[in-house]
DNA sequence: CATGAATGAGGTTTCATTCAT
DNA sequence: AATGAATGAAACCTCATTCAT
């Protein structure tokens, strides 16, 4: 049970960058806040870059776990599709400070995080499109649909962010998906809430 | 043609922050892609932030101005939100590398930027909030769509900037406009195209 | 009368200087002050050190002035001694602000301008000196009260600038007068008065 | 013997500001001086001004405990006088480079120096007013007094630096002492010798 | 494993000075 | 003579990273 350094020091990472943003945060409040020296935070990290990039993958590899979680066993595809949304938006809600980091903080900071962040959103987007195809869509729409979709939630997940979470996201989450739903006639979304 | 040398230094910052990001870029990069020493560039800003909040203004008058310009004389609130929206995606489409900057560059950098970049985006809800309230939707589902369709939006111009704008934004702003059309039962949409 | 620019802009260095000291002033804001361009302030100083300098010069020539013309036609050392003191007195107190500037401001400014304003205060010294041995004192009591008196004139000047001028300076001079005469038995000073 | 560096760093400096003044000194020149990185200065001050006071409060507290140390246990005023500005002196005689900083250099650098230095030297004559007092000299000669004996002591000091050193520094503040000894009349200055 | 003092490259910003007009 | 936009050297300061203990 040592391991636990490298968690510590990545949580209070995720704090500081959540706090001050990714070029305001420095070394030295990640090690204060972990209560540790500088150079212990070297001991687990290459780098600044690859800390945050940790808590990128972090954010990414809960989200897929979740997702792959609530699409166990299921065959229906409007319901994986259903259940992978809020999935997703269940581990923003949990890890809020996480999903700061990631989408909020991380954003313009440094080219290579853009990379990586737009990497999961194609991945995430895919998935979806995959499951729009397997409803009927045709590719085309599938493929803006899903982009459309992704973009309106990460909106949504952002305002609650910045609004201290001042909004009922479950709520809104549902409202979204109402509108893609309808709006592809797949009416029988009611039946699957 | 003699107030060109800021406009002259504005462009070049926006090709360097583009580039390489609030952070990575420096002023001596704007200078030398100004053809100017880096004095000058104080000549004309007070700070590397003043610079890159002219560029988020310039963008916001931008967007602005053609939105106003589109609902000119239209009483129609559904074809005021079309035209405004068809507006916001042409000012995107024209200037996209002042749009890469102060959508995708600009949000994690300084939380000013974040503020400001808020700011606008709120501005330009609240714009489709009205709209969609006219036309006949109530409040809660009025804001939250719009929401969703500005996040819907700037996911679809981010993915065309990063593809080197290898995606047809107009058709796929259509695609959306569609979605979210058809989804409140406005079905008269094809008529108004 | 085309030679009064130089004027303008040393009355205008003058009062830039006594303001902000030698580093903060900037020659911006000297020019501004002159209402000339930065430009033209070079048509008549080679260097802000130079320019610095002319005022330095100034209040020395202003003094030296003064001293010589107090000192005109009279053949008593004391009363010499006593005029000359008085006269650069009065100087400082007319030209307060120049004062100001050499002995407050210019101070610690640069190593240059100590060297000079030293050397107004040795030459000062001297003329002391010199009277006072003519009144009978020997050489080496002379030197130490000549500097001793320029000290002590000093530190009453600048404290009288540095109060805004809220201090009796001609009666405090006197009163220095009244202590170093007495101290070396030169008693017939209120005679002198 | 850990504390040291702080130590070092401020020696250089008193060096290196003692040859350039503090405009001219730069943090490079300390650095190099004190045998260290430019970075670890500022692990011990927070800024070049910073840096500077801290010699300034050096200066006033050496010359402070030296005083109290010369005035224990002694009730006579005069004496108590005499014994104090001996000590402080003495102080300039063996700290002469940081006199020279503080008392020369520090002068016009900085408004906030001048602003500290003018309250040390207010400091110091309140304490010979009061010593004067006590003597039985009124309140507004005692006042005028201590000024001039300050201000006749710190030309004697700056004179001592300039010159290397080359001035027998305690015979020279014993003549001032005597001058304004008899100026006052309290004539058993030779007795209290 | 842990420490934290030390490093030094590199960035922003200022401002005295120049020169084409 | 006068202008003022342009220059660019140089300074202060930060902070990611290292390494001797």
């Amino acid at each position: 049970m040592e391991g636990g350094r490298k968690e510590e020091i990545l949580k209070a990472a995720q704090s500081v960058f959540s706090h001050y943003g990714y070029h305001q945060a420095t070394i030295r409040m990640i090690a204060d806040q972990a209560q540790c020296a500088t150079g212990t935070f070297y001991l687990y990290f290459v780098s600044k870059q690859d800390c945050f990039l940790a808590l990128v993958e972090e954010l990414y590899t809960h989200v897929m776990e979740e997702i792959m979680q609530a699409r166990a066993g299921i065959d229906d595809a409007a319901e994986k599709l259903k259940r992978s949304l809020g999935a997703a938006v269940d581990v923003f809600r949990r890890d809020y400070e996480l999903a700061q980091v990631v989408l909020v903080r991380g954003a313009g900071a440094d080219p290579l995080f853009e990379e990586r962040m737009w990497r999961v959103r194609e991945a995430f987007s895919e998935f979806i499109v995959n499951d729009l195809m397997e409803c009927g869509l045709d590719q085309d729409r599938a493929i803006i649909g899903a982009h459309a979709w992704v973009g309106a939630l990460a909106e949504i997940v952002g305002i609650w962010i910045r609004r201290d979470q001042d909004l009922e996201l479950t709520e809104a989450a549902l409202e979204v998906h109402r509108i893609f739903w309808t709006a592809w006639g797949l009416d029988d979304f009611h039946s699957t809430v």
